[in-house]
DNA sequence: CAAGCTTTCTTAATTGATTAAGATCTTAAT
DNA sequence: ATTAAGATCTTAATCAATTAAGAAAGCTTG
């Protein structure tokens, strides 16, 4: 079972090699007959068909789009929000006939890199830490680009949502409805794994922007609304798992005073959170508040949070890197929206 | 901007392209003078890089797996037992450090077929009715192939469960509490997109194979309890969502006498036939039972159903996919257990 | 019958790399 | 000084296709 291609085909019938592409490719160009005992002789021989890396490589195009996310693909497939980015995304690759092709990280073998190695037409980056390495390999590659959440990379198209805007506007909700002790959880700001309680220093170095600026719009939500920041408990974890928010949130409401209300940066940890509530015999929203973010798991459970369009996102980027060369770099933000349900009232006795 | 390959750098430096390949890939083979200033004028030129394709042309791999699903993405992206399976099978993709390429199925274009175009080492194809056009494509490519669910190809790893087994335990459980009036939702048996009350011609020529021996579990059990499973009411939705299993709901526990057990072959349409029964003010378990069916979306909701090792599956389909060829065909079944929840429990009041 | 037009197939350039084997040149050891 | 070994670079074959342009034959038409 030697290896069959073109060539192998037209030797046996004495024709050329070109013939027989047609055969395959073009069945215009050749008589009914010469085709018919082709491809009957192809089947003969066990053909597999032209060769889609060599076809790929004389056409210039690959039929796939990359995509690279900052997490392990177990997380990711593990990640709501980021399900329903790839969702719009693999529908827009189904629309245009092409292929979405999931990488994983580089991980330094130098051997054989994924990025380096990827036969694709168009990158789809989102969600990457400041300065990961990956990044630059993308960029190496010359190929159209588009990013998503973070970070944004100047000269290429990015599509998010106003980050700081959205975070301020939950903040504000809680803010609004009287609630004056906060508590912010949050996952997804560092790479080094730490889960704990957060300082400012290690919330304003946080690598990934995206939520950086969020962070940032709780902030500023607070101070408008005359709280001092400094004083707002801040629980930091390295996970973003139900599991992980159920910590952090027997962390917050352990201390005194306890939060009447908690901020959570995903609507996994928020779900956590309110486990954590259940846990403390704590009801919800009478005796505390929560909020989560992207509306990813929060129907169920009745959870006030921003939604997001994370499956326009994917599509628009789908869009985007299928439209070819003809985009120009945007920045593009999506709209959010606050969904108040169950999970938040205000406070029930207020303190003087 | 012209094109710049390997030649390019090499024509500016007065060097052969085998040297420049070198400067990439062995550069224990140069000098380190001469390496440097190779990769400066790479740096200076705007090369990209060594050309993927042509690199895997060369070498004769991929560097991908290829993964075919029977329906649209959006649609895998929103089923929680496929969801699981992907991550199993990303995972192991990812240990190998190589892609996953999702696929669209070809869509009789002829001019640009994904599948016979994808750039990838192996296909791992997924819950396939029988006879789909796509499979013979598959097969045609001559690469490794493993075969989830359905339908099972002679010569290539199967990977799945006892489906009559399984679907047996789901009935018989609801059988055993004592209950004799069932009802059956199943989707997934036709790709004719017909909802509705099925016949037993109908059930038994189901183009899905799985779903067809989970079925004839159902039956079989029912037979075993001495049900008549001609009287048994059988409805069969197209699509396996929330909204579609509570129509089923509707339809089902609209009949007199009104079953007891509903038996629904995803969790998706147990949550519906659940939604059915609130809006009915029917008591879960007291007025009604009902099982689900892979324990993807069946926690929270304290469904009763059967699970499945889905990420296992995908992890193992992997591994055999990226083993090469020292994986012999194996038809490989995995696992299934009765997760008993608080969905179902015996019948309220028994009839003679 | 000759010119022109089709049909059918071939020639050969092209896509962008990798790598074993060979050619030089340098260095070290005898 | 001679020979062997090592380092460094080149040659050329190879991977498996696509396709514009050319050639040979058949057919039509005036």
């Amino acid at each position: 079972m030697a290896k069959v291609t073109l060539q192998t085909i037209a030797d046996r019938l004495g024709v050329s090699r070109a013939t027989v592409s047609y055969a395959f490719s073009r069945p215009d160009q050749l008589s009914d007959g010469l085709r018919r005992r082709i491809l009957e002789v192809a089947g003969e021989l066990g053909y597999a068909g032209p060769n889609p890396t060599a076809r790929s490589l004389r056409l210039g195009r690959a039929g796939a789009l990359g995509l690279l996310f900052s997490e392990t693909l177990a997380y990711a497939f593990a990640d709501p929000y980021a399900i329903g980015f790839f969702q719009g995304l693999a529908t827009a690759a189904e629309d245009a006939g092409v292929g979405l092709l999931i990488l994983p990280l580089p991980h330094g073998d130098r051997r054989s890199d994924p990025v380096r190695d990827a036969v694709v037409d168009a990158f789809c980056v989102m969600s990457l830490p400041d300065g990961h390495p990956a990044l630059a390999e993308v960029l190496a590659r010359k190929l159209p680009v588009v990013v998503v959440d973070e970070p944004y990379v100047a000269g290429h198209p990015f599509l998010g949502i106003d980050e700081p805007a959205a975070g301020a506007a939950a903040a504000r909700h809680v803010l609004d409805l009287g609630h004056r002790r906060l508590g912010v959880v949050m996952v997804g700001l560092h790479e080094d794994g730490h889960s704990g309680w957060a300082g400012p220093e290690r919330q304003e170095t946080a690598s990934f922007a995206a939520m950086r600026a969020r962070r940032g719009g709780y902030q500023r939500a607070c101070e408008e609304a005359g709280l001092d920041w400094a004083a707002v408990p801040f629980y930091e974890v390295a996970r973003n798992s139900r599991e992980a928010g159920r910590r952090a949130g027997h962390a917050l409401l352990g201390r005194d005073p306890r939060p009447s209300a908690i901020l959570a940066n995903t609507d996994v940890l928020a779900l956590g959170v309110l486990d954590a509530a259940a846990d403390l015999g704590l009801r919800v929203p009478a005796d505390l508040s929560v909020v989560g973010f992207s509306d990813s798991a929060a129907q169920e459970a009745g959870l006030t949070t921003i939604r997001q369009a994370k499956q326009e996102m994917g599509a628009a980027a789908g869009r985007l890197l299928l439209a070819g060369s003809a985009a120009r770099p945007e920045r593009r933000l999506f709209p959010h929206e606050l969904v108040v349900r169950a999970s938040t009232a205000p406070p029930a006795h207020r303190h003087p």
